[in-house]
DNA sequence: AGCCACTTCTC
DNA sequence: AGAAGTGGC
């Protein structure tokens, strides 16, 4: 009769669904975590990326164990060893009910179907929970009953089934009275750690678990919400949650993070109002990647926009990954991405819109290089974001809107002092010459010149998609 | 969750 | 000259 919990990207105790649900049964209840090192692989998976939830799952063994739960670590290797493994498990403890919480993309999808199939012969009950999102992928449809697929009406309705249904209090793990704590085996967690290619130092700054999550949201909804409008776009400033990580790995509930800012709506109405729309986005995202699983093949969202010839540079790409393409802001942005696993949420922005309409240079490149680098990857946000600055995707930047590097360092940075802090060779400019060194190249000798000019660029982006979109109306006459 | 060219208004 | 508004891409 024992019930088991099965960890994915949701390495908490605290605010599970899943694991509240398999504590309110009778009888005994054991957590399994499923490494898959080649899944690892294929998805692109950061290394910091790995050692963040590999140390998450070392503090969440501990915080298992005080309840009672004995947490296992098996390799699966990848998605296909998946079923054989949890199935030998389940007969190895007499699992009679499995306890999970949902995931939207189409691989994990496929994997837990196998998992329902490969557990039907042994009677083992499943349970899913849509417990990493606030609205569940298919609650919201248009009039027509299709997904959503702009933003703005989708972020109302979502809003409106928030206020008429909030959600309750955070779940507190209730464990029987008699429990008694378990020790937690981290052998498995130490091998994996060691099988990471992680550059020393990046590490550094980041704190893995629950216990670091939850007080980042405390320090978060206490400080910068309040004048989260107006600072979350300066990357120089500490304006933004940093709870992206802990929310992609489930250190976090989503839940806790949307009622910890309503109750702060008196003390800074706008500020609330704009971060939770961002939690609205990382829901439509998710929702958009449940309904168009198609996503999963790195198809555009927009079918005409597969058709767009985009130039394959691969010196102007290299470029780019290291952060000395010319262009400060860009540069910048690269290198606190290389170098923290991290990037500012404009700086997303502004170096995916360079990399796919100055340089020209398809999305899927830049969104897996993204993956293989941020710590909070996570594959629906990522590629809706890439979708969106490329403008092949839902609710997109049109494609004539196009950033311009300089004027977007001048309205963000405009004392430079986030482009000094990530890039030496230009920290002794002031803050006239720091956005385009260019003029001045006797400056900054050190600095490279900009890898191509920022001329007409809309028109040439204009053009290659207006070719696109004539050879998709050719192809379907 | 644009940028730019152009116009009109104001000093 | 510079602010402020407008419309096209």
């Amino acid at each position: 009769m024992t019930a088991l919990v099965w960890y994915r990207n949701d390495l908490r105790v605290q605010d599970h669904q899943a694991l509240s649900a398999a504590l309110g049964r009778d009888g005994p209840v054991r957590a399994l975590y499923l490494l898959c090192p080649a899944q690892w692989d294929a998805h692109d998976v950061a290394p910091i990326r790995r050692w963040y939830v590999l140390e998450s799952l070392r503090e969440l063994g501990t915080n298992l164990g005080r309840l009672g739960i004995v947490l296992d670590i098996v390799d699966a290797g990848d998605f296909a060893g998946v079923p054989g493994a949890l199935a030998d498990y389940c007969r190895a403890h007499g699992v009679s009910a499995l306890f999970s919480t949902r995931e939207y993309p189409l691989n994990e999808r496929r994997r837990d179907q196998a998992v329902v199939e490969a557990l039907r012969p042994l009677g083992v009950e499943l349970k899913g929970f849509d417990d990493a999102v606030l609205v569940p992928p298919r609650v919201l449809r248009t009039g027509q009953g299709t997904p959503y697929t702009v933003f703005t009406p989708y972020r109302r309705r979502w809003d409106a089934l928030l206020a008429e249904q909030p959600p309750g209090m955070p779940l507190t793990p209730a464990p029987a009275r008699s429990t008694r704590a378990v020790p937690f085996d981290a052998s498995m967690i130490d091998t994996a750690l060691a099988a990471i290619d992680l550059p020393p130092g990046l590490t550094d700054g980041w704190q893995a678990g629950e216990k670091a999550a939850r007080k980042q949201l405390d320090s978060f909804v206490d400080g910068p919400l309040r004048h989260y409008k107006r600072d979350r776009d300066m990357p120089s400033l500490p304006g933004t949650s940093l709870l992206s990580t802990a929310l992609s790995a489930g250190t976090l509930s989503v839940k806790r993070c949307f009622i910890e800012a309503d109750a702060r709506r008196a003390s800074g109405p706008e500020g609330v109002t704009t971060w939770i729309s961002e939690l609205a986005w990382r829901d439509f995202y998710r929702q958009i990647m449940a309904n168009y699983p198609r996503l999963a093949w790195g198809e555009p969202f927009r079918p005409e926009t597969g058709l767009v010839q985009w130039s394959s540079h691969d010196a102007h790409f290299q470029a780019w990954c290291e952060g000395r393409t010319g262009y400060p802001l860009v540069d910048a942005a690269m290198r606190q991405l290389n170098s923290t696993g991290w990037m500012h949420n404009r700086l997303r922005m502004v170096s995916a819109m360079f990399l796919t309409k100055n340089l020209f240079i398809d999305w899927r490149l830049g969104e897996r290089y993204f993956m293989q680098k941020l710590i909070d990857g996570d594959f629906a946000a990522n590629n809706g974001g890439w979708q969106w600055s490329a403008s092949t995707g839902t609710d997109a930047a049109p494609y004539f809107r196009v950033f311009s590097p300089v004027r977007q360092s001048e309205r963000f940075d405009p004392e430079g002092h986030f482009i000094r802090s990530q890039i030496p060779e230009l920290a002794h400019l002031d803050a006239k010459t720091i956005h385009q060194p260019w003029r001045r190249p006797m400056l900054a000798p050190d600095y490279p010149a900009p890898v191509v000019a920022l001329d007409g660029v809309r028109e040439r982006v204009t053009a290659a998609f207006k070719a696109a979109q004539d050879l998709y109306k050719g192809d379907t006459r």
